[in-house]
DNA sequence: GGAAGTTGATTAACATGTTAATTTTATCGG
DNA sequence: CCGATAAAATTAACATGTTAATCAACTTCC
């Protein structure tokens, strides 16, 4: 199977920041999907009790945010680790709209299971990338959102010096 | 920081590289999104038309390589332009097996259209990270799935070929 | 206090991602 | 020539992403 590229008319596109992250992200959780699949359980599963790990309870809201899962996606996936007795919810005291989730002790058990696989995955990745290309990516990814959130100033050429909001 | 913090609990899974990939993709494309909807296209339909442009015809695996779209959704998403009169399939002539994927003039149209809109947008989105920022994501994003490829040269685990999988 | 507006969560409808199985065609080995 | 194998594309089944609409519980303001 050959991978020559046999024209190069198409680079503008394939080397697109959109495409770039895409890809990159499809290559990162090619890594780690097998381990997850082994355990029985999905990607998304995966980061909604992680999320739950940090914290005693969470409303399904900041969930969302932190995990960035739909509020959609979010309502399936509870109701999925509700059924497998990984999380508990509960209605919040003072506002009968909002729904505490928390995880549960079998869901903490799965955690630790799977904790050990994922980290020497994370850490076979790190190594591979190199650490200082590593802190280069975290730097640049971490401030991205923020910068995008920036006034647009299209038409403007103003020096990003300290463009730090 | 130090990423060396060995404890007993998993990383800070908000700083995790997925989610900061995940993180960055989606904060990127919220600012395309707005303008395919506005013109009836989807982000993946996009892709492909996109990718189309830069050849006279292609087959769908390798349109499926160059998209980062997988087989069955791609198969998908070609029914879809087929149907809406944007792209042409054929069977490839010395494999019967193959189908080449070629553009139509209704869909190089669409993507006159569409084009301009897409390169302000991407041109603003430069502007707010910065050229240099965007120099540096360009490198590491665009060498980071190799460097995933490559077996690990940093430091302790070192097997060439005894490990037989 | 109550109509109007807002918020948290869910549901609906559709498009896509992921994995496995299937179909059709090519290729290989005997 | 033929049976086994592999490749290209599709289909199937399920989980998720995206957008809009819905519902119930709160808030605001008059």
């Amino acid at each position: 199977m050959k991978r020559s590229e046999r024209k190069t008319a198409l680079r503008d596109f394939s080397r697109s920041l959109p495409m770039l992250l895409l890809q990159s992200h499809q290559a990162v959780m090619a890594e780690f999907r097998p381990i997850l699949r082994e355990h029985g359980i999905t990607e998304t599963q995966w980061r909604v009790l992680r999320a739950l790990t940090t914290g005693e309870s969470l409303r399904a809201s900041r969930l969302a945010t932190m995990t960035l899962i739909s509020g959609p996606s979010l309502t399936r996936i509870l109701r999925a680790l509700d059924e497998q007795g990984l999380i508990s919810r509960r209605v919040e005291a003072g506002d009968q709209r909002a729904s505490q989730i928390s995880i549960t002790a079998a869901g903490r058990k799965l955690i630790a299971t799977v904790a050990p696989f994922s980290e020497a995955r994370y850490q076979s990745i790190g190594e591979r990338i190199g650490a200082d290309r590593m802190d280069q990516l975290y730097a640049l990814l971490g401030e991205l959102p923020a910068r995008l959130r920036a006034p647009d100033t299209t038409a403007a050429r103003q020096s990003t010096s300290d463009h730090g909001a």
